[in-house]
DNA sequence: GATTTGATGGTATGTTTGTACCATAAAAAC
DNA sequence: GTTTTTATGGTACAAACATACCATCAAATC
């Protein structure tokens, strides 16, 4: 045999061509072909690393998922020391909101699959659900300890302010996405409302 | 020949199939063939009426459009008489949730839609752009005659406002169609910001 | 050194798709 | 009453797709 290969790796690398053609062409547009020629390698290797195209897409979004919860971490873990609440808030909201083109891939691509596991039971929209919900009940843990240190009003019912960050994030970077407003002004918007919850900062 | 038919409402009978077929196989599963059974005719009538998929396609998403269109003034003309601003801000907003079956499905394949405009050169994303951007300055317009009447605090910035509005009322949205939440429970939450928005009504 | 096995290429096949083509009955036009 | 139109059905066809199959070469194993 020749050189003896990674397979998580080359998995990987067959993964990430897939990302990139779904968010060039489209997630409907994706085939063993053109991922292969993304890949630069041929129908048949792909074959060979996922037998078959279903599990090659549920390869891919459990890659995009994976990688979704690392890259609010890596954000929460950036801001400095001594991280106030509404830092802490602010990080993790901002990740919905594609910035550079690395991002943009991947919030268009998640997207997709978003709007595909509605209709197709292969993805029974699981993936989807468990971690919005985690984040929601995060975020409601740090508005309510912002309440209890001042930072802001303890009439707030901190459930539904969750709910409506979560959205209005989510609404921005689908703005974003279809192209009706720059990152630059969906920081804004964001910032702006958060300073409005948390006054004086 | 056999009694003259409306072109007209022919066609809305297709673009009707084509929409529930959209709705619940997802729009990348559309065929000639699916629409036509649907629509309990044969392939050769879809063609006959629409002759290329992609004008169907094109047809349906003009429907679409023009449909929400209505939708959002019709509930606007529905609040009752000598309506506040916050009455009419309500209504635009809540269109944005689903709750029947049949928003659900004009939601559902308009979200498909928009997604599936950000990769497909053919939609262009001109519809997806126009309607969000008409409806911000209404609602920046809304908002600026509550400030002036005292219902809201005349230091809030009334276009970051509406942006957030907007985007929180999307993404409300499309966590029904995605399973996330019920339609009360987004609207519990819209209801909420608006009462924040709105103090003392 | 012989043999097994892992990594790869190429090709064949059955299915589905959009679309073009052929046909026909029946109402309208003349 | 003949001759156009109009609405419809059925079928044929080329392209694209996922996948199965056949083949090969080279490293590892013995």
């Amino acid at each position: 045999m020749p050189k003896l290969v990674d397979h998580d790796e080359r998995r990987a690398q067959i993964i990430d061509a897939l990302l990139r053609t779904a968010a060039d062409t489209g997630l409907h547009a994706v085939t063993m072909r053109s991922v292969a020629v993304e890949a630069g390698i041929s129908v048949r290797l792909v074959q060979y690393y996922f037998d078959t195209k279903e599990q090659l897409l549920l390869a891919a979004v459990n890659r995009l998922t994976t990688r979704m919860g690392e890259r609010v971490r890596d954000r929460v873990r950036a801001v400095g020391p001594a991280p106030t609440p509404r830092d802490i808030v602010e990080a993790v909201l901002l990740e919905a909101v594609p910035t550079d083109e690395e991002s943009r891939v991947f919030h268009l691509v998640h997207t997709e699959y978003a709007v595909l596991s509605v209709t197709d039971p292969a993805l029974g929209g699981r993936d989807f659900l468990a971690a919005p919900d985690e984040m929601e009940g995060f975020l409601v843990g740090q508005l309510e300890a912002a309440q209890r240190s001042g930072a802001t009003d303890p009439r707030l019912d901190a459930r539904q302010e969750a709910a409506v960050l979560l959205a209005a994030s989510a609404g921005l970077g689908l703005s974003v996405l279809l192209g009706q407003r720059t990152p630059e002004d969906a920081i804004a918007a964001l910032r702006y409302h958060l300073g409005r919850l948390f006054p004086g900062s």
